[in-house]
DNA sequence: AATGAATGAGAATTCATTCAT
DNA sequence: AATGAATGAATTCTCATTCAT
């Protein structure tokens, strides 16, 4: 890595730790400089203002979490276990980043100007993947055809959401991990293709 | 209602606006109070400061629609109908005052104090409710066992929220309701206990 | 006392009491009301503003010192056993009413106005004795004609407004007429006509 | 000076012009910043906040006057000498720094806070220097000894100030020098040992 | 490239005073 | 005479951003 791709990156990861303590609002450049150890000018001289700063954090993780996240999927076959598979790491990969995890869960999603940012972009592979996923699970005829893609999609990340939202804002506590079977059972059955006669 | 009252209401309506217009941190006293058409002394005879505005929101929204949910359940037998008009209620509820929701997504639900708040308490009767009807169907059989009954109201509330969170990003386009049918057949079939054999 | 003069000074010692723990500037009308259990707009009705609320305090106090005074300089004799009485009766007095004593010692002492309110005309007969004393002194041939007697009561004051500054700023701790003795030693000493000889 | 010394200075210089003239409370920020040709932030850069920025003045202004004090009184044989002359640079002094002196009599002297400053450790030195000198008088036989030399400082402070307070609140009228002879005759009969047989 | 001093617009909150009831 | 709701001016302090060094 370069030292100009070093230095940003030592800005990111200050910038996750104090966006997800504070919020978007309530951090400072200048507490965001001093945690990185450059001038709060040098920010400046990596992004073009706060808010850009602040939306260049998903881009990074996001693009991590997806090449992860095909990484955890090779050789999974079957939509449903992959589905499974993605429950787990989707709560694996947050609980392990709980700073991140708030920054996204309680700034970043429902940030009025997110869905015009790069940020949002960058999302855009992974609600594509969980789409891709479900036309499969439909082809093999596991996954109900008579229910909208979007509208099952919106079922899995929504749960996921909720769930890590709750936690987060309980203060952590806990294992989210531990949830993590009842989710998938629950959504299984409510994707399913029912079994003729059933 | 009496004056005080009458004029607390419109201060509160005003914020509703205001808040749902531009987000907590992006509106201003004065903005409201012209709204209002108070002066902006007047608002701190009524609320503490402008975050207490803000959480008195949702505790009178949130009466009203407990209330109104309420008379709507009246009469409806089945907890499965019951989840089923509790689903419509909701979407029909907040796509009519899309700015009540929009304060109420975006802003208060991940608001870092919300758990702290008064507002918090007043949705307490709502999540119970929730809670009562899914026990019910458990009661009656329709509702699996096996599963936290938490869990299963992660898995509705989570698919409402995030409905309702995409419509409001996306500028409120399309009918909310339209998805309606769609969100209750998943899920029932989630949440269902399955017939024996099936 | 009629029933409007009862009301008067029931609000001059809740402003008193409220003066004398915050300061001129951080008290406010509002508590001073609640003290004296009135409404804000009655306090309006007795005094034209806050400030002449204010300085109504040592008028009342003043008149009421000077009153006592009088009465303990009876039957003395001797211009130094009057300063002696004096002395000690400023002290006892201010230590009784420690409230007042900081409204009057840290407030109005030094506020700008002070010279130009009623407040000092009502000081004006007290200083004045004290110059009488003095002059009755001189005539006696115990204290000195060659300074100026304005000079005299300075002395005498400005060791009587030090000593209880102090101990105000200090917390009031301790028994200020502890103190008593040795100041008039001092002053006694410093005013005296020098023995012939001597 | 360093270049930001320099700003510092210049920002304490409109402090004091503009609080002695208005007294804390009267003052604001804004003056203060257009006084000193700074924007209102950079005052924030200097100073935490508008008290720290009032007490800073004395700190600055007693270490000043301390300095001068020392250089004054040397070569100076004898404990009245050094009284006499720290009276009439006391005087001298503050009647050279009117708007100073305002500040520090009617302002931070009677204020609340002013025991627990640092400005109130800056004011140490200079009345230690005051009981140092009581004490060499009194080891050369010409201070009596009976009296707590706290008092008898206590004596020279209250005339000192009585003096200083009276001038100002008059408009700072006529030469407080002037007064400076009798001042120091009547204190040094005042605290000195009576000759025997006196 | 890095710095950090300087900026100044912006906003919440307070509170003396008024006045309709 | 008493009330207390309403007013709105006034002020401190914050902080993203700039720019000279």
């Amino acid at each position: 890595m370069s030292k100009k791709r070093v230095k940003r990156q030592l800005i990111i990861d200050a910038a996750i730790e104090v966006f997800s303590r504070n919020g978007f609002q309530n951090s400072t450049i200048s507490e965001i400089a001093q945690k990185a150890n450059v001038a709060e000018g040098t920010i400046y001289q990596y992004f073009t203002n706060k808010e850009d700063l602040f939306f260049s954090i998903p881009i990074d993780k996001t693009k991590q979490f997806y090449k992860e996240l095909e990484l955890h999927l090779q050789g999974i076959h079957g939509a449903m276990n992959k589905i499974r598979k993605f429950v787990w790491y989707y709560l694996y990969h947050l609980q392990e980043n709980p700073e991140y995890a708030r920054a996204l869960m309680l700034e970043m999603r429902v940030n009025r100007n997110f869905a015009n940012t790069r940020a949002f972009g960058a999302y855009r592979p992974l609600t594509q993947k969980i789409l891709e996923i479900i036309e499969e699970g439909q082809g093999e005829g596991v996954i109900r055809k008579d229910i909208n893609i979007y509208m099952i999609r919106h079922l899995i990340l929504g749960l996921l959401e909720h769930i890590l939202t709750r936690w987060l804002l309980k203060g952590e506590k806990g294992d989210l991990l531990a949830q993590y079977k009842e989710a998938v059972e629950l959504l299984s059955q409510g994707i399913r293709l029912p079994e003729k006669g059933g």
